[in-house]
DNA sequence: TGTACGCTCTTGTATATACAAGCTTGGTTG
DNA sequence: CAACCAAGCTTGTATATACAAGAGCGTACA
């Protein structure tokens, strides 16, 4: 009895108290048990259900109202809220840790990693000789096996002369390049698009289904480091973003 | 003296303990006394500049750290952390003005202009009741007579009682609402459809080609103004951003 | 000399408690 | 019947306390 008392301290499991609840909250999300505008239990019934206190069951709730799950009100309760957009258009993120963030298990097929000839359009972006050798990648990223990104990417070989040595399966490409060199500077423009042959089948969908198509060139100190297409299912993806004025 | 027993409670200026500390430590960094990986004061060290309890210094350096202003690390300290991303740079603007920059003739064909009650999603977006009495208008823009936007808009009447009696085709509702309601914030999404059958008649465009549809809700600082779905034909329009960090 | 231990500082987790403040509900009162 | 008020729920703020765990430093010991 009293596990309350006899385990004061992080606990046994390694892993705090309160990200139980919160992963207690997000698998009844998940599963569709609590759709969204759901009423989630009170800080003091969770508290009572996990025999913990009521700070730490608020804990768990605050921290899921951060991270755009829920939402509260003062007095009223505390409610699932609507199925938060994935990605963001004002920053950059590695789409492995958003993956991650949604508490899903990324994964990625290399479909290709080699050297080629820039072509003109490439140049361009990269500010390099037309026919100047550049490094090509493309990947398809996964969401617990789904595929939910297909990326294209042409890399400045003076730059990051060491790209294709990488383990891509290890550290995205996003992440690798920010590590090497610190982005100062991004170009994004979002457009639809239906899925051309390579990109559906690369996405396992049909082809001319609509895409959210992202054109991102992001520049680092020394110039421009890298020139990317990144095609999302639109069914699959949205990109949000809150603006303050 | 013992401010500290005078006021347990919320204190005098109305304003959270915890936001005075956040502030403070925002007006140095922005000042550039406190510079990228200065060593912030420890949280000890804060609740005893501010006659505050640990648990309260802690908060305002939690907040901080998760809104990337500082960086924390158990048993070193907390740090300034290194410039953020810069805030809006996705404006929300008139549709009618960027077809004028592009030095193309704006008109636009008003399709539905109505008053009615609203659905559940409605409500919600718009924190209204459910059923409660909404304006309902669907606008289709167009560029040298060339369909490029179809705007469902969802307007709450309390903020903006007269909506319905404006004439859309001299302003657009995005241009009314700024003018009667101010914005303060909005949220944005982005998504890839296929055009339904509505939408793609509207448009011109067949049915289930790809298009970009952005929903946005905008706020004033009496609450929630409108709530619209823009959807865009994905071959003639395109969203940019420029990022700098 | 050099390593290992422990002290002390830091942040991190957890509890118990108190009161403030917003919303709903139900009863009482005019 | 309508208006008002109080009780009882909710979340929000604040405190005091305890122990855990990571990092750095100096001292003592081999």
């Amino acid at each position: 009895m009293s596990s309350q008392i006899s385990s004061t301290t992080t606990g046994a499991s390694s892993q705090p108290r309160y990200a139980a609840i919160k992963a207690h909250i997000c698998a009844q999300i998940e599963s569709g048990e609590w759709p969204a505008h759901f009423r989630v239990p009170s800080e003091n019934q969770l508290a009572q259900d996990f025999n913990v206190s009521r700070m730490t069951a608020r804990r768990a709730l605050s921290e899921l109202t951060d991270e755009g799950v829920l939402m509260r009100s003062q007095g009223l309760g505390t409610f699932v809220a609507e199925p938060v957009p994935a990605g963001s258009l004002l920053e950059v993120r590695n789409i492995a840790d958003e993956v991650a963030a949604r508490g899903h298990s990324y994964g990625n097929r290399i479909l290709k990693l080699e050297q080629t000839t820039a072509s003109t359009e490439v140049a361009v972006a990269l500010g390099l000789a037309e026919g100047a050798a550049v490094y090509h990648s493309i990947i398809v990223h996964l969401d617990n096996g789904l595929p939910i990104q297909f990326e294209e990417r042409y890399t400045n070989p003076t730059l990051v002369p060491e790209y294709l040595q990488q383990d891509f399966s290890a550290a995205t490409p996003n992440e690798y390049l920010t590590r090497v060199a610190p982005l100062t500077e991004a170009d994004t423009t979002v457009e639809a698009i239906g899925a051309d042959g390579a990109v559906a089948e690369a996405l396992e969908i049909d082809s001319g289904s609509a895409c959210l198509q992202i054109w991102r060139r992001t520049m680092s100190r020394a110039g421009t480091v890298s020139f990317a297409r990144l095609v999302h299912p639109g069914n699959r993806y949205r990109l949000g973003a809150q603006l303050r004025f």
